[in-house]
DNA sequence: AAGTTGTTACGGTGGCGGCCGAAGCATCCG
DNA sequence: CGGATGCTTCGGCCGCCACCGTAACAACTT
């Protein structure tokens, strides 16, 4: 079976250090250039170039010429969610030898971040929590799905969720979600479909921010005000 | 972020194709010896000890000692998890660039195998399509879900689906499933706790057989009458 | 007790790959 | 048209690691 050679080539780009910071940058879905990447992976731009000819021509980076610049982008959401399980392994004996030290870098991320295309951190949480409380969601270890209390929901605070759903036609398509365990928080957090679709709508409504040079987002006091009274979740 | 390196570290360790070999043949969820894996990766049993020791150490595999011998296994589920996505990944691309070449031995892999815990391959597929077919599950990219008319099937044919389902007490549990992408068929499959009952279901009923040495397993004639008359699966 | 089998420990060899300095193209700017 | 910036290619150095041969240790067998 050749493929196995494949699979190695594939786990082996991960497996450097350097790449693996390049991977973890670009884990917001956003694309970057290759100085960015260098400096998020602290090599110089020669051996970060080299990295990523390696990732692209292995398949797990997508590479878009603008101008002088090249943007790395991450090439498919299975590459996303491939990096969310190599960190899930990561995590789990992570935390069981490491005295769960932090850094204040960390503050910030633990706090809110992107999580490729969909909110995590302890606001993705929080909000997975809420809507799960209230029956607009119901999430399991496998999977997740989108109650009709749920679709009201979406509905009325702006996201077209029928969108989404691109079931064969007729029946009312049921609207399924992910579940993404959380690396900080060690709890599902709202992926998916629903998840990428309610982050977007955040953005776009200026109820989150992205800070700059991280994954990290600082919610505004709009979505402050937001998350609580019409999602009624509990920002610590 | 110090994690960084334990995630480079993880994933390094299975992209080495000693390693890849042994975890892909570990992927059926049992247990197997030193020997076996060495075998498995076509390295001397000296070389796969060490391999052996350092994917334990570094919290993939997990040991057991019974007599002289020494039984490795997958440490969790997250780590076939992780695999599964890995495949994912390196499946996407090579498809790509392969000319699709298949070995006589994949057929019997590519016919039904295990994944893990749970049934894949064409017949994996088949089982799945039929029970999308007759609403006794909802399959979407995202997550799947057991229906009513599901929980009831699954009931009459003998598998216990409420014990599954741990949900806070009153209600009527929700069961939710997993859909896997195969990485032969490029379809998805049923994982997740329901897919793994099935699994271990068909295995005690002897509605399928482990054929010895890989992962294949082979349907026995009592399998292909229930899976066609009972699931309504078309099995080629 | 002696032989057989499964597994691990040690030492040495070879090769792949990460790293950077220097240099070469491409692109934008004044 | 120089000059600056972003990015890549080339060449050489260095270290890590996969591999095996040999050998030791453990457990079952007769």
């Amino acid at each position: 079976m050749a493929s196995n050679a494949r699979f190695a080539e594939v786990a082996s780009l991960a497996g450097d250090p350097a790449r693996a910071a390049m991977l973890h940058a670009l884990m917001d879905g956003r694309a970057l250039t290759a100085t960015e990447l260098a400096h998020a992976a602290s090599v110089t731009p020669q051996t970060a170039s080299g990295h990523l000819a390696r990732l692209a021509t292995g398949g797990l980076l997508g590479v878009e010429k603008l101008g002088r610049h090249r943007y790395y982008r991450l090439a498919s959401p299975a590459v996303a969610q491939m990096i969310e399980g190599i960190m899930q392994v990561a995590s789990i004996s992570d935390a069981a030898q490491r005295p769960v030290v932090v850094g204040p870098r960390d503050a910030a991320l633990r706090t809110a971040r992107t999580c490729y295309d969909h909110l995590a951190g302890r606001l993705g949480v929080a909000l997975a929590d809420a809507l799960d409380q209230d029956g607009r969601v119901e999430l399991a270890g496998d999977g997740g799905l989108v109650t009709d209390a749920g679709l009201t929901f979406f509905d009325r605070i702006g996201i077209d969720v029928g969108a989404l759903s691109g079931r064969k036609g007729g029946r009312p398509a049921r609207v399924l979600c992910r579940p993404c365990l959380d690396w900080s928080e060690r709890r599902p957090h709202l992926a998916g479909g629903i998840g990428a679709a309610l982050c977007a709508h955040s953005f776009a409504k200026d109820w989150i921010r992205r800070l700059p040079g991280t994954r990290a987002v600082a919610v505004t006091p709009k979505g402050q005000r937001v998350f609580r009274e019409q999602f009624g979740a509990r920002l610590s």
